[in-house]
DNA sequence: ATAACTGCAAATCATTTGCAGTCGA
DNA sequence: TCGACTGCAAATGATTTGCAGTTAT
């Protein structure tokens, strides 16, 4: 889907790793779930392909793109954890609670809020990637 | 510290519920931890009055508490619920990553930014209890 | 008196770890 | 070739549950 943007081999030979057809298909299985897939959605995905695919080697491998920067978390309001492919430029969510629709935000608006916060109390924010929840229209209505 | 504003018993009465010693004491550690304590600090604090009492039993009771609106969670970046008694207005609330501090949020800020994101894109949000966390001025100079 | 509650011990369940064999560069 | 990686099986550790005895109302 999205995650050709970035040379993930290059990335994990820089540190001494290595490209595997395992890390391969966890990558797209990444991919292929919904944006912020925790890490059921991930398992399911990737041993829809690779049924032999055991969740240590799933745990290990989206530890290691998490600790390179390939792959970012999110912590959902249940306390779940949701990665997503690192994407160029950083922003944050709007999530669905009901029908688990995830929007993607322009950080702007974020920011903005980030900042005031920062003038008023002197804090420095660092919250990269945030995660809200809510209705969405449709869901709103019933 | 702060926990004779609301009438607890009354409240567990009204589902038919009693209060106990135990959890008179699990209500006293959560005010006596910090501020957002996670279940390791009540449970530490909790044990220092009362060495007998069982985790599981501190479980139960902060979930009912939580259940019974008594008692807020918060979910920090890490994944680990953060207990609060409940106070009478909403708020959230800015932590320190260095040190631990945490400030209480005017939530006017907060608001102004859910109802920019709930405008732009319909949705309706509702994050009740916000945690974000950052460094103090204090550490951010070191 | 009678449920609700507690402590204990056992069960659960997601995640982690050790290890011996496999595979990528 | 050689060390990183994998699958398996076992360990871990926090949370939950069942139960028999205790306690609040």
């Amino acid at each position: 889907m999205s995650h050709d943007q970035i040379n993930y081999i290059a990335t994990l030979h820089d540190s001494g790793y290595r490209m595997t057809t395992q890390r391969q298909v966890i990558l797209d299985a990444i991919c292929a779930a919904d944006e912020h897939a925790p890490i059921t959605k991930i398992l399911f995905h990737a041993r829809q392909i690779d049924p032999q695919l055991d969740p240590s080697t799933v745990y290990r491998a989206v530890a290691l793109f998490v600790e390179l920067g390939l792959v970012l978390v999110a912590m959902d309001e249940q306390g779940e954890k949701r990665y997503e492919v690192a994407k160029p430029h950083p922003h944050h969510h709007l999530h669905c609670r009901n029908c688990g629709q995830t929007l993607t935000l322009d950080s702007k608006l974020t920011d903005a809020y980030f900042r005031e916060l920062e003038s008023i109390h002197g804090y420095q924010i660092d919250m990269d990637h945030l995660f809200i929840e809510g209705l969405c229209p449709g869901c709103k209505r019933s």
